[in-house]
DNA sequence: CTGGGGACGGGGCCC
DNA sequence: CGGGCCCCGTCCCCA
């Protein structure tokens, strides 16, 4: 029995159970599926090509693709949901329209549907990405990621002590390059994608997520995009390795800091590749492609409204200074440290409410007892750099009232508490004290310095 | 174990 | 466009 595939590009095949004749090759079932799975989509491609049997019209700026619904449905998260909601009217034919990204871009993004062939170079990846983010096609991005991460040469980064971004210096550069894919004008990604666009499993797992998150796709209307699984991967992506503390604290959003992950080029951490780049918000931002601003939200009143996507997630923001406030989630920069801590933040705002909240009691509420003060009555008690207020009547409770000086020998009371206080925080234990307001301003750690610095500044000044 | 509060991060939007 | 305010969600700590 001689098996040929139609399409004319595979060698044939001969059954080993047929006793007349050896088998030319000794094929495993991996192979078999590999070329079943590769001639199918050839002839797909072919029949897209011809428009044979294309049940579905893909509309982008006014350019008109033609393919096969189903083929759209296995490859993307967003055709997924759209024909989804179409199912019932299977017969007649499906639309979509676009103008978020180009018709060259989704002409790429068509082509390696049916090919399995990414045609990315510099100057596409950025749409193509942001493009794939929006037709949730996780292997495109993960392909993306791959190809920023090899073509700007980058390497691992590591979470150092502080929780911030630094250069490892651990590893050597060329050991930690092992694992990249090399760049190249075409990016062959066949087989994984083949393999996975009708991953049942998988495919009913992506599904579930989505109805879980994402808003509904629409055909012919325009809308914001949809909720992706890209974010959801990249949190995982990130925090495969992620320092558990890290993982831990922080927001819902705990993008800033993350470890790259090596050992598997689909797990390629394109923030970190960014931030190991050194590169800033204020870099990433001048340097964005237009794709980055899109129109493809609808006000109340039915007038367009423009709006910028972040290349990294699935994020729209109004104003572009928006959209570079929040590129410092994905760049881990933290230009606002505090003079007292050395805790950092991303915004001016953040480090002054830190400041006021944690150094220096400006909440006029006794900590104990949750009454309000005021600044005569709410006595400001320390510990090592954290102050806050409690009332006379807390204060007298708690014993802290020995504490108070009476104003004549006060000042050799408060030295001692000091040392004290120096003494116990090398035994790392805290001890509490008393001060008046005036005291504020002799601390160390009283006034707020503003001072913007880069990462790399600081862990220079650090080491 | 659980609920409340504090700290923090991030988005929207006004000035 | 930056600064700042408000709001909300998340996490952690503590009673």
């Amino acid at each position: 029995m001689e098996m040929v595939c139609e399409s004319g590009t595979c060698r044939p095949y001969r059954s080993a159970g047929d006793a007349g004749h050896l088998p030319v090759h000794k094929w495993t079932s991996a192979d078999m599926s590999a070329i079943h799975q590769s001639c199918l989509l050839k002839q797909l491609d072919q029949q897209r090509q011809q428009e044979l049997f294309c049940d579905c019209n893909v509309l982008v700026e006014g350019q008109i693709f033609r393919a096969h619904r189903n083929v759209l449905y296995g490859s993307s998260g967003y055709f997924r949901m759209l024909l989804s909601q179409g199912a019932k009217d299977t017969l007649e034919s499906v639309s979509a329209s676009f103008d978020v990204f180009s018709p060259e871009i989704f002409a790429i993004i068509l082509d390696f549907i049916y090919s399995g062939q990414l045609e990315l170079n510099s100057s596409n990846v950025i749409e193509v990405m942001s493009a794939a983010s929006y037709l949730q096609m996780n292997d495109v991005i993960s392909y993306c990621k791959a190809f920023i991460k090899s073509f700007l040469e980058i390497s691992t980064k590591e979470d150092d002590e502080n929780r911030y971004l630094c250069l490892s210096d651990s590893s050597p550069l060329q050991d930690r390059r092992e694992n990249v894919i090399e760049p190249s004008n075409m990016c062959d990604v066949s087989m994984s994608s083949q393999t996975r666009l009708w991953d049942q499993s998988e495919e009913d797992q992506t599904q579930e997520d989505f109805r879980g998150t994402s808003p509904q796709p629409s055909g012919l209307q325009q809308n914001s995009p949809p909720q992706s699984s890209l974010e959801a991967q990249m949190e995982e992506e990130q925090y495969g390795s992620v320092l558990p503390e890290r993982r831990r604290r922080g927001s819902r959003k705990r993008t800033a800091t993350s470890r790259l992950v090596t050992e598997d080029t689909s797990l390629i951490d394109l923030q970190g590749v960014v931030s190991h780049c050194s590169q800033k918000a204020d870099d990433l931002y001048a340097n964005l492609p237009s794709i980055v601003g899109v129109v493809g939200v609808f006000n109340k009143d039915s007038t367009p409204s423009m709006r910028y996507k972040c290349p990294f997630c699935t994020h729209t923001v109004k104003r572009k200074a928006d959209l570079k406030r929040h590129l410092r989630c994905h760049t881990g920069e933290r230009p606002y440290p505090c003079q007292a801590c050395s805790k950092r933040f991303t915004r001016l705002e953040h480090l002054r409410s830190h400041f006021e909240t944690i150094h220096q009691a400006r909440k006029l509420v006794c900590r104990k007892c949750k009454r309000h003060v005021t600044e005569v009555t709410g006595r400001v008690v320390s510990e090592g750099t954290r102050k806050y207020r409690l009332c006379d009547v807390c204060i007298q409770e708690s014993g802290y009232s020995e504490l108070i000086t009476d104003g004549t020998d006060g000042t050799e009371e408060k030295e001692g508490l000091l040392l004290g206080v120096e003494e116990d925080m090398s035994e790392n234990r805290q001890i509490a004290w008393v001060m008046d307001d005036d005291d504020l301003a002799e601390d160390s750690g009283a006034d707020l310095i503003i001072q913007e610095v880069e990462d790399s500044d600081e862990e220079a000044s650090g080491k």
